[in-house]
DNA sequence: GCAAATTAATGATTTATTCAAG
DNA sequence: CTTGAATAAATCATTAATTTGC
């Protein structure tokens, strides 16, 4: 099948650097607003579709995790103390939100105290194939996207659930000038739009924490 | 929790007849135009939402099979064999809305021409908890309801998939008059509206039908 | 009888697995 | 082989049954 009528979805480098890049700085699991505004940011770049998103962070996670499992396999058992102890620190910079709310936080935080500077503004270096980019003005951003992970998708919809069941597929894949390469001249990445969520990403405080999941 | 504000949906007996209902009729997963349309429907009967009827099949589905699963570990070798055939007949009938499409059919059914009069329309017989309610004008649109089951979700939403996004819960629970209890008089089940579907559910008739899974 | 305690069901989520495009 | 898409299995969490001690 040809690109253009592609039927699944196909990154661009640009959008593909920016997914990962916002794994490496902690995303996991994206709440519907996070993807939406992941969703508007990449859609400069190509096109893209809100569900892609979801299931990007569903599989790089799962992946990750399964590639881990197998180096960890075949590691000494001393660098799997480090690798856990490191995953350990990414989960609590996520966690920094909860603890910053004013909801009670998680009993298995209470006790820590984390540098909120985490590393996550200083990533291990962005990927080759558009490195040239000019990187990037969208990190400052990036903080906005630290809202609860642990807020569930279906929570998040709501009665709004429903919307999505509202009309079936009918408009076939429109217009996609070249799959898999950048389509668009490269520029600084835009902000996304400060908006203040008014709340609406606070929905989930009360689930249990523990049932995060971040490699 | 006192169940007004209750944060999980609540079944009412006649939501629960007549999912169960379909779910002997042989719907096991199905499609976003058929959970609104069901939904539409068991709203008569109490507050529901869509993902409520996406869960439940869901969920029956996966315990339906675990049920069988654990009985047919203790079951003699030949009941087995009896139990996977029954099984396969449920599946064809299921099939049949493909097999009269125009689509090519699925390798694995060419070979059968099934009776269409399938015995949905004569199912095992009704639960008690609401078995005084007429019975049942509804089970003439059921047919309406066997459209592709192995259409998927996501795939259903298309475009749409973000419309779900698009507002995080803000509403809470809202008035819930009376947590799994008859909650309005009953009354004969209404049809679902005949609408012809005008080629709205008949995405993913490429899927491989090899997916598609009945117990 | 009737709450508190325990257990069983089941609604809701997440994780693992599988399919298939490219 | 990689990875987007989708489904199934496992898990969590809340509600209903039920048991238990009074």
């Amino acid at each position: 099948m040809s690109p253009s009528n592609s039927t699944r979805w196909c990154p661009t480098p640009e959008q593909l650097m920016i997914l990962e890049e916002m794994y490496r700085g902690g995303i996991r699991t994206p709440n519907a607003s996070q993807i939406q505004r992941i969703t508007a940011h990449l859609s400069f770049y190509g096109k893209i579709e809100g569900k892609n998103v979801f299931y990007w962070f569903q599989n790089h996670k799962a992946r990750e995790r399964q590639k881990l499992r197998r180096k960890l396999s075949k590691q000494p058992y001393q660098q799997q103390l480090l690798q856990e102890q490191l995953c350990l620190h990414r989960c609590h910079n996520q966690e920094n939100k909860f603890l910053s709310s004013n909801e009670s936080p998680p009993p298995a935080l209470h006790q820590l105290s984390l540098d909120k500077s985490a590393d996550y503004l200083h990533p291990g270096g962005v990927g080759s194939a558009a490195a040239h980019m000019t990187s990037c003005t969208w990190k400052r951003d990036l903080p906005n996207m630290y809202e609860l992970q642990n807020t569930s998708m279906m929570r998040s919809y709501g009665d709004d659930w429903m919307m999505m069941m509202l009309k079936m597929r009918d408009a076939g894949p429109t217009h996609y000038p070249s799959c898999c390469s950048s389509n668009r001249p490269l520029k600084t990445l835009e902000l996304f739009p400060i908006t203040t969520q008014n709340g609406k990403d606070h929905q989930a405080t009360t689930s249990n924490p523990s049932r995060n999941s971040y490699l």
